[in-house]
DNA sequence: ATTTACATTGACGTTACGTCAAGGTGTATA
DNA sequence: TATACACCTTGACGTAACGTCAATGTAAAT
């Protein structure tokens, strides 16, 4: 069966507009154009834009779509079953969010009282997914899914006291590397102390801490230009000196 | 607790920019600026803030949410209730698409086959729910909670088969219509057989038919101008034709 | 006393399209 | 055979909901 693009836009209940812009930025080219130039659509072109729209509806954006789909190691089926891992994850966090109107109602009617923090659970959630749709797939490539995939569970599953708790882990880390990093010495006791706070921090999204992940997350910080981003904000170089106190820490040194 | 933009921002998940453009539009204004200009938000803030992001979610834009929340009539324990059903609704449609890759996957393996339109099925509902987002509140206002509600969940319900039935219907009561128009009389036989159509369309959407509920929305498709403007597209004149013959059909005049 | 962190108001940039305008194509009907 | 009329094309400008500077003022910490 073929299409023209006012077809496909009623089958796939978007605007032919839509469809003109896909194959501008080159996410959706038409099987062929015809003698006068019209668009046709084929089979390949129905199951590309299925996968598109399936993207789409987890708010990935159409240059990260652009990439998933076009990329020559693109493995449909894979990307469906993770796709389907992901609204999964979507239905739980809508789970959560109703529990929240749920409660938001209770509240009103009087019947409960919520902190502020409560009042914005769920909508929390979708930062985690979001972080998954942009990051996920390099992160996942370079250290497997199922660690990515259990620490996202284990987040999306902490009660608010956790998630205070490990929040303010993350500023004491910081902090205590912070002032660790005026010793200029990873062997310090400052710096120790840091990889301490550090692996408790890290406990709170692992199932099971090993010297060897914790010293290759801490190269991670180093190789992944993002997480430098991250811990250099402040200061240039910490992500280097995290590293080097980890692997004192660990005891792990090539 | 009162809280500055950034603190709100940390709270809620959203950017500074995010309050500051919220803030320009009117939709979340702060509780007072202090004396250095300086933007606070109080506990009404909040639960406001709380109320746009649930309807954020729901893909509701910032014009339609200004309207819901500011509006003097804006009673949040209902709209909480409805905002509930919706994200029911919503988690209905994840679960066809759910089920839809769960089919995609299975054909993929070269288990099953699935049609075109298959293949765009829970895409589908998606129109419904931003009709409802749209158009919703004004409909629900005049003609009643229930019977949009009712409306809504048959489509959702509905089979393939019979969502291509009433597609069908839908064209044939407008092509009937079309050529009944000619013979500008409501009481013609065409005439009758269009309204007619029209009921067995109308059968698809309603549980329970009566000749009243019938000429009410035969009326409301010339009182209600986006109505008025989908009959009348191919002809003008034509949504009042309808409501003619209907009116004779169903026998009621006054 | 001076960084540092956070606040302000412009103002221009971006994504994913919507919405004309101006014109070519294909088929049914007068 | 003409002429609607629906459908296609390529510009090109408009829009929503912010992101991202830049220039500047303020509060807190060192």
């Amino acid at each position: 069966m073929e299409y023209t693009v006012q077809k496909l836009s009623q089958l796939a209940g978007i605007s032919t507009r839509t469809l003109r812009y896909y194959d501008e930025i080159g996410i959706l080219k038409p099987a062929r154009i015809n003698s006068s130039g019209y668009r046709i659509y084929g089979q390949t072109e129905i199951n590309q834009l299925q996968q598109i729209l399936f993207y789409r509806e987890l708010g990935v954006s159409l240059e990260t779509i652009k990439d998933l789909v076009t990329s020559p190691s693109f493995d449909g089926a894979k990307a469906l079953r993770e796709h389907r891992q992901k609204l999964l994850e979507k239905r739980e966090q809508l789970d959560v969010l109703i529990a929240n109107v749920d409660k938001t109602i209770a509240l009103s009617e009087g019947r409960i009282t919520m902190t502020d923090k409560e009042k914005f659970k769920g909508f929390k959630q979708k930062l985690v997914s979001n972080n998954e749709a942009q990051y996920g797939k390099e992160i996942r490539e370079n250290y497997g899914d199922e660690t990515v995939d259990r620490s996202n569970q284990k987040v999306l599953g902490m009660s608010q006291e956790q998630y205070e708790e490990v929040t303010r882990l993350e500023a004491e880390v910081l902090q205590t590397l912070q002032d660790a990093f005026k010793t200029d010495d990873p062997t310090s006791e400052l710096a120790q102390k840091a990889a301490d706070l550090h692996r408790q921090w890290l406990c709170y999204y692992w199932d099971s801490y090993t010297k060897e992940a914790h010293a290759g997350v801490a190269q991670m910080y180093v190789d992944d230009e993002r997480f430098t981003a991250y811990y250099d904000a402040k200061q240039p170089g910490i992500a280097a000196f995290l590293r080097d106190a980890v692997l004192v820490y660990t005891g792990i040194k090539e």
